[in-house]
DNA sequence: CGCCTCCACTTAACGCCGTTAAGCTCGGGC
DNA sequence: GCCCGAGCTTAACGGCGTTAAGTGGAGGCG
């Protein structure tokens, strides 16, 4: 019975740590979202859930861990995505599918993007190379490559899977980050991002592919 | 006599702002390149010229323009190597010299690079928009896709330059901001980038020109 | 019941940043 | 010989991420 209780006391403890936790969470993700990354100041965070500053490093070890926890979960939703399209029987098919979802996500997740994808954090870990499976975007792109060329539908010279799934990701990425740093540039006359984003992926993938005869 | 005393004193005092200028320029440059952009702080500079940080504010409006203009100094460089391409005549073979000449810059100057193109300014200004033609690189890369379209050599469905111009960038500049993010990451298996950056710019331009029949 | 312990949280501060207001100094022009 | 203005300094402001030390109240235990 004291067992009981004081399990069901913890529980409750957890519970509720872990709801201020979510509440630092959310409040960091609406400003986040909506107004970019600078705008996410700890001081800022804690005013929106009623915290002092000092607060936060009760649940997390620094901002960036915070904001790797943030990014980590709306992450799982692209590396969903990419599960799906793995399955694809046609390797050629999926790699433009890869892309549109890529260059999608980027697009509507900018704040996500520039964060995971355009930052230099001196070389620590970003949280990215994490390699289970699950949540590995990249390791699906690799992979789709490795059968691309066990299938030899890659041109002669492109053997090496590594290099093949690089140059289709700098497309991607260059879509993407570019539309993000140039965003409300008039020095740029921005087609439709994502239709660009789909035609480069598609020239890309007919400069690597193997001409049938 | 008064006047050429008052001018050559004038040119004198001019001569001297203009020297702890340089002064201030070089100093923050060297930090620049040798220590990347978030080591270059306003103390940090004028403690390198032994002046106070204040001092810094009388040769330059703020922190923004003295990287601008220590960036924009070097990136004459580019646009003069974008010059002497801009006069090969195969428009499909200028595309490919200016992307691996586009791939080694941005290798050579990461700090400089990741400056211009890589960090969101809220729509201001980056002091590229200037667009005279001796600085302004992507103009030539438009102009060569222009010609290139004009002389039928892009596949049929390609007819917007800039949609063009910027698939070919994309590829370059996702190359570029790749290896510079992931540098240093083990996460991913670099084959040597500026390799991969001219593989890359091949593919695609294979896969936006014409088919010979 | 009363004590004790533990922990979420606060107060106060540190050292950094970019930037600015106000004052000093000194050489050249009248 | 006086003045002025340019070039620089001193001192400070408000912001940032982060941390050391303290507080208060709820749960465990005699």
């Amino acid at each position: 019975m004291a067992m009981h209780v004081t399990r069901s006391l913890g529980q409750r403890g957890a519970r509720e740590r872990q709801d201020t936790r979510d509440l630092i969470l959310d409040a960091a993700r609406e400003m986040f979202v909506a107004e970019g990354i600078e705008a996410v100041t700890m001081r800022a965070i804690a005013g929106k859930v009623a915290l002092t500053p000092t607060a936060i490093y009760h649940h997390f070890r620094d901002k960036h861990a915070l904001l790797l926890e943030l990014c980590g979960h709306d992450m799982r939703a692209l590396a969903q995505a990419f599960q799906r399209i793995g399955r694809i029987e046609d390797p050629i098919d999926r790699l433009r599918r890869i892309g549109e979802a890529y260059v999608r996500f980027g697009l509507e997740h900018p704040n996500h993007y520039r964060f995971l994808f355009m930052t230099v954090t001196a070389g620590v870990e970003h949280g990215r190379e994490q390699g289970n499976p699950e949540e590995d975007a990249y390791g699906v792109l690799r992979a789709t490559m490795v059968e691309a060329i066990a299938a030899e539908r890659l041109r002669p010279g492109l053997r090496d899977p590594d290099q093949a799934a690089l140059m289709c990701w700098s497309v991607m990425h260059g879509i993407v980050s570019l539309s993000i740093v140039f965003d409300n540039d008039e020095w740029i006359a921005w087609p439709d991002p994502e239709r660009t984003g789909v035609a480069a992926v598609d020239a890309m993938v007919r400069g690597i592919v193997r001409q049938e005869p």
